[in-house]
DNA sequence: GCAGTGCTGTACCGTACGGTACGGTACAGC
DNA sequence: GCTGTACCGTACCGTACGGTACAGCACTGC
């Protein structure tokens, strides 16, 4: 079962209806959350909000899983990689991240997760975690461990390539955003950024076999 | 006046133990606060936190500066650089910023501003940021200029230079603690982080000219 | 001694919100 | 038509919390 099938079968249409409600209140909202908006907005009954998804928390983990489910990764080359595919791939994967973690609804739910994280009965900041820079470095180590197998790439941990490509691209953006700094991350400017990152980390951990 | 001077004017020794107060409630509760524990924590009444501080909003404001006010910066050379020079101080840079932001009392600040950003009536984002990330930049641009001028550095805008800078030191560390992981950064950590930083800063941004 | 002041501790108010209960409605299966 | 099911809308409960009021205590200046 595919990822698609999968967060197809794990909501109903009208759950479904019901979480984009969930993420355009949260949006509006900056982060924050109450069950009756949520039913108002979505015109359900509070009622079937916790006979579906449990509780608040529950109805936030799930809006998490929803919106992970609608992000797609580029597609990476599978093998024989050459040095401008690489660079390529690590452009629209940087290009790929910047937009989703500067789109209104990660920062909405980055908010609420963080904004619960270190209470103890909440579990959204793990889910947050998995789904966002754990999930990135998951589907960004085949390609790193490819680049190596290629001669493309020298490293020693991959979690510290990872850190630093994570740094490059992203740097002190998601930070600002999430402290409320209005800057709205037009295309260009996060295809310029993408770009001066993927350059900037084959700067650093590129050989010299190039193309 | 100085900084130091000043934040010693700010606030009553009185007001700063209970400043200290709120701190580690926050730091004990993971970000989140209410004045009633703040007051029991701090043993003074409810009415007097309202009358030093106006509201709850007007507290964690002063609990920001309070804690930003004990956040040292080390001592940057001010004339005729030399690139070790520039080298070591790019690296305690990353270093002491390092340690800002892994400590608890930046984590749960942050939280707190992060899960109150958006909101209309809070201006503690606009607080956090501006003793975060922009204090950061303000920092480290006379640094930046001055290498510069003496034909060590290369860059084309500052604020690229700079967020560059931020990503190769603090890479995934900030959003994955707010988002609660438990990672103790230890003392050797930052350090070999740090090097690795301002190494790899010299790298992308640095000219031919060593030492 | 006494008024004034600044603080503590606590009781209290209003409200927002998580969670539950219940009446009413649409519809599917028989 | 009857029954069960799933849902909506809303009223309601308990609690937590921001903010206020007030009584009492310690101290200062006179």
């Amino acid at each position: 079962m595919n990822a698609r099938a999968q967060s197809e079968a794990e909501f109903t249409p009208r759950q479904r209806e019901v979480l984009d409600a969930v993420l355009a209140l949260m949006v509006k909202e900056g982060g924050s959350l109450s069950t009756a908006r949520v039913a108002r907005e979505a015109r359900c009954s509070k009622e079937t909000l916790y006979k579906w998804f449990g509780d608040r928390d529950g109805l936030l983990t799930a809006t998490v899983r929803w919106q992970a489910s609608k992000v797609k990764s580029p597609a990476l080359p599978q093998s024989r990689l050459t040095g401008s595919e690489l660079r390529d791939a690590l452009r629209d994967f940087a290009a790929s991240w910047l937009t989703v973690v500067s789109g209104e609804p990660s920062i909405a739910l980055n908010r609420a997760a963080i904004g619960h994280a270190g209470t103890d009965k909440s579990r959204l900041g793990d889910i947050v975690l998995r789904n966002g820079p754990y999930a990135m470095a998951r589907r960004l180590e085949p390609l790193f461990r490819l680049g190596r197998d290629e001669g493309l790439l020298q490293f020693e941990a991959v979690e510290d390539a990872f850190s630093a490509f994570f740094g490059l691209a992203v740097g002190d953006i998601q930070i600002r955003m999430l402290l409320g700094e209005e800057k709205n991350l037009g295309k260009d400017d996060i295809e310029r950024r993408a770009e001066r990152a993927a350059d900037r980390f084959l700067a650093l951990f590129g050989t010299t076999a190039r193309d």
